[in-house]
DNA sequence: AGCACGCCGACT
DNA sequence: GTCGGCGTGCTC
């Protein structure tokens, strides 16, 4: 029999099967992973079976050996799509779904399961005793260390020496006198580190969320809308625990900035830790594999995790919750750059299980698909606890500034957080810190210190006093003196949650405060203690980035304030108006989801601006009334898709002609085949350099189906027959960020 | 990507 | 001769 085999290779001219023998010993079948000879290479190449069959129009080469781990068939059909969906190989789709920590070259490099050395009894208890009262065993410390074991069943080596004072000699006397003995256990490294958690049984549900519960049904796909504090998520925990009863296992997406042991906590102590997985990229290799194991024995049925979790080999799957869908993080920005959505979505289709998206604002295109009927919308209006929403107040920067105040406070915002902490309320600041950055700048020349490389601005960091390239990590010494006209009065630019917490301790110097955003939440469990020192201690302002909006419930916060809500609105992409309005309305979420009414105050240079309007009211369906009109007009998504063909090389020349040509086959096949079709010219991408190599760019806009798809991916075939030496394409569909 | 093959100039 | 540099082409 002849197999099918993906070559483990990005290099797009290897994207095809080649064939090999079957040994009559080996067990091969569609999803197992194979060694095999491959070209010239000394080294046995990697490769995933993506079909069996029986003969071969080429002189075949045999397998030459077996890897454990295998991948289900129907997710090998689910990598052959993705490759063509999203312009990639499929065997960087196939990584994703093999066991993480599981797939580096170098064999002996692999997670392994982990094992300690337990030390148990090697006879009954009463004989021991028997032999302990008779004086056979006569010396303390191995009566101590027998006792010590028949009261805990086992124990470590190091933990024996610990509780008993016993040196590890003692055990090896009794080991050889056959009275204990020592095995290799396997034991689960366990990422939930002891937690004390308080069983829950399912609340009440409103009358709203009785209807979204009972209208989701056995297959099909929801956008459950509802706003802030309605209760998603207990409808998530039904919908999860009838899976259970029925011995089906759910997948459930979080963003990854939301998955924090808070948000997994609600799901352990509804169902207990054995049935529940967790996977994230705070998790340790090892932790990874583990849990990942404990999916594809069937054991972990529901399973809590960011974007690839999508992937993990659900036993008997009933069941997709892509909760906040709206989130950015469902679409990866690496290769494979796949919508785990999408994905989802597929999967959902071929299993015929429902997926069930949720959100208080959800994606323009999510939203315009529940109305034009691809989604089933249920909407959850009222708040579950009947808290009220918090009042929101706009303050204009640019009065402020009239009046005199140059300070990143506001006279409102000041008085309000004055009140909280008289009130011994706790507050949030808000910093939007999207699309600012802390650089350098000569005030004479106007100088910016920038990347050889790759041609951005620098970073500053404070506490290293370094600059820093955020893109190639290029780092360099911060600059007092101009390098151009060696003028000495440099300034640094860019407002960032440091400098505002040295501004509200000036401010405020009785109040407590904490600072939670990328610099303090690196270490692992960082993000946690600040939350919970934050809720626990009572500190009364916490300042944040993002992160300080998704998910968490602080009791005591009564007041949200947004230091700038600009930032999100200059971001140069058409999604700016729906990103700032997603940002605000889970800002303000954040205040008052308990007795006391929250107020929330917007500092804005744009306050006539809709999207800071509307937040006002937090009228997610007027936003979408507005936006939805504008994008129609402008020919954006949800009408038209943007296609974005990025083109690199070491050579601008090189650059230059392969752009070309390839813009000239894509008019060829576009102006012939199809009406409605905008291509633009080859322009240089707004960083026109990163890591040493060129880039241009070509933007295509057009509704996006299976025919573009096609041509896109002949053009990408195209591209490779060139002789292009050192250049590289790339396509993406509806990119998040446009640099 | 790797790896070998083959062509060509340079060199003891 | 023959060593090595690099352009070219193939991988079941």
């Amino acid at each position: 029999m002849i197999a099918e085999v993906i070559i483990n290779s990005s290099v797009k001219t290897l994207n095809r099967t080649f064939d090999y023998e079957i040994p009559e010993n080996l067990d091969v079948h569609i999803g197992t992973r194979v060694f095999v000879p491959f070209s010239r290479k000394k080294e046995l190449e990697e490769g995933i079976v993506v079909g069996i069959k029986e003969t071969s129009e080429f002189k075949v080469k045999e397998i030459a050996g077996l890897q454990e781990e295998q991948i289900n068939e129907d997710y090998i059909e689910l990598a052959k799509w993705m490759s063509h969906r999203y312009f990639c190989n499929i065997s960087d789709c196939l990584k994703l779904m093999l066991p993480p920590g599981r797939t580096s070259k170098n064999i002996l490099n692999r997670v392994k399961e982990k094992r300690v050395n337990l030390v148990t009894l090697a006879k009954d208890e009463d004989e021991i005793l028997q032999d302990i009262e008779s004086g056979i065993i006569k010396s303390e410390k191995q009566k101590r260390v027998l006792e010590f074991l028949i009261n805990n069943g086992n124990a470590t080596i190091s933990d024996i020496e610990l509780f008993t004072d016993a040196s590890s000699s003692i055990v090896k006397t009794l080991i050889k006198n056959n009275y204990l003995e020592q095995n290799s256990t396997q034991i689960e490294r366990n990422p939930f580190l002891n937690r004390k958690i308080v069983k829950t049984v399912d609340l009440e549900l409103t009358d709203e969320q009785k209807i979204a519960y009972n209208n989701i049904k056995e297959d099909g796909k929801y956008l459950l809308y509802g706003i802030t504090g309605s209760g998603k998520t207990e409808i998530y925990l039904r919908l999860i625990g009838k899976m259970l009863k029925q011995n089906k296992s759910s997948i459930m997406l979080v963003p990854e900035i939301s998955l924090t042991p808070q948000t997994v906590d609600r799901f352990i102590s509804r169902f207990g830790e054995k049935h529940i997985a967790v996977l994230h990229s705070k998790l340790s290799i090892g932790e990874r594999y583990d849990e990942w194991n404990k999916i594809k024995s069937g054991e972990a049925k529901i399973i809590i995790g960011a974007r690839s979790a999508i992937f993990s080999p659900a036993v008997n799957l009933g069941l997709i919750i892509i909760d906040e869908e709206h989130d950015e993080s469902y679409q990866s920005e690496m290769t494979p750059r796949y919508d785990a959505r999408e994905v989802a979505e597929y999967i959902s289709e071929k299993k015929h299980i429902p997926l069930i998206l949720g959100s208080a604002t959800p994606d323009m295109n999510t939203f315009y698909k529940a109305k034009e009927g691809d989604y089933q919308l249920l909407t959850l209006s009222k708040r579950a606890n009947n808290s009220k929403l918090p009042t929101v107040e706009i303050v204009d920067l640019r009065e402020e500034l009239a009046n005199g105040n140059k300070s990143m406070i506001s006279k409102k915002l000041y008085e309000e957080i004055r009140k909280n902490i008289d009130n011994k309320k706790q507050t949030i600041l808000y910093l939007n810190r999207r699309g600012f950055s802390t650089f350098v700048m000569c005030r004479d020349c106007g100088y910016t210190v920038k990347c050889k490389r790759c041609n951005i601005t620098l970073t500053y960091h404070k506490y290293t006093h370094k600059l820093k390239c955020h893109y190639c990590g290029y780092e360099q010494d911060e600059v007092t003196e101009c390098p151009e006209c060696k003028s000495k009065n440099i300034r640094y630019f860019g407002s960032g949650t440091q400098k505002l917490e040295e501004e509200i301790n000036k401010l405020f110097p009785e109040a407590t405060t904490i600072r939670m955003d990328i610099d303090t939440v690196s270490k692992k469990n960082s993000h946690e203690q600040i939350l919970s020192k934050f809720r626990d201690e009572n500190i009364d302002i916490l300042i944040g980035t993002q992160m300080v909006v998704k998910g968490h419930h602080f009791p005591n916060v009564t007041l949200v304030g947004v230091i700038a809500a600009d930032g999100s609105l200059n971001i140069g992409d058409f999604r700016a108006n729906e990103k700032t309005f997603q940002i605000l309305t889970q800002v303000a979420g954040r205040a008052g989801r308990e007795k006391d009414e929250g107020r929330v105050i917007i500092q804005t240079y744009n306050p006539d601006n809709y999207a800071i309007e509307f937040s006002k009211s937090q009228d997610y369906d007027l936003l979408y009334d507005t936006e939805i009109d504008i994008r129609k007009q402008l020919k954006y998504p949800p009408f038209c898709d943007i296609i974005l063909i990025d083109m690199s090389a070491k050579n601008l020349k090189e650059l230059k002609d392969v752009s070309k040509k390839v813009h000239a086959y894509l008019k060829d096949r576009v102006i012939n085949e199809r009406f409605g079709v905008l291509l633009y010219s080859p322009v240089p991408s707004p960083i026109d350099k990163i890591k040493d190599r060129y880039r241009m760019r070509i933007i295509i806009k057009c509704k996006y189906d299976d025919r573009i798809n096609n041509l896109l991916n002949d053009c990408m075939q195209e591209f490779y027959k060139m002789k292009t030496y050192t250049s590289r394409m790339a396509i993406e569909l509806n990119p998040n960020n446009m640099l």
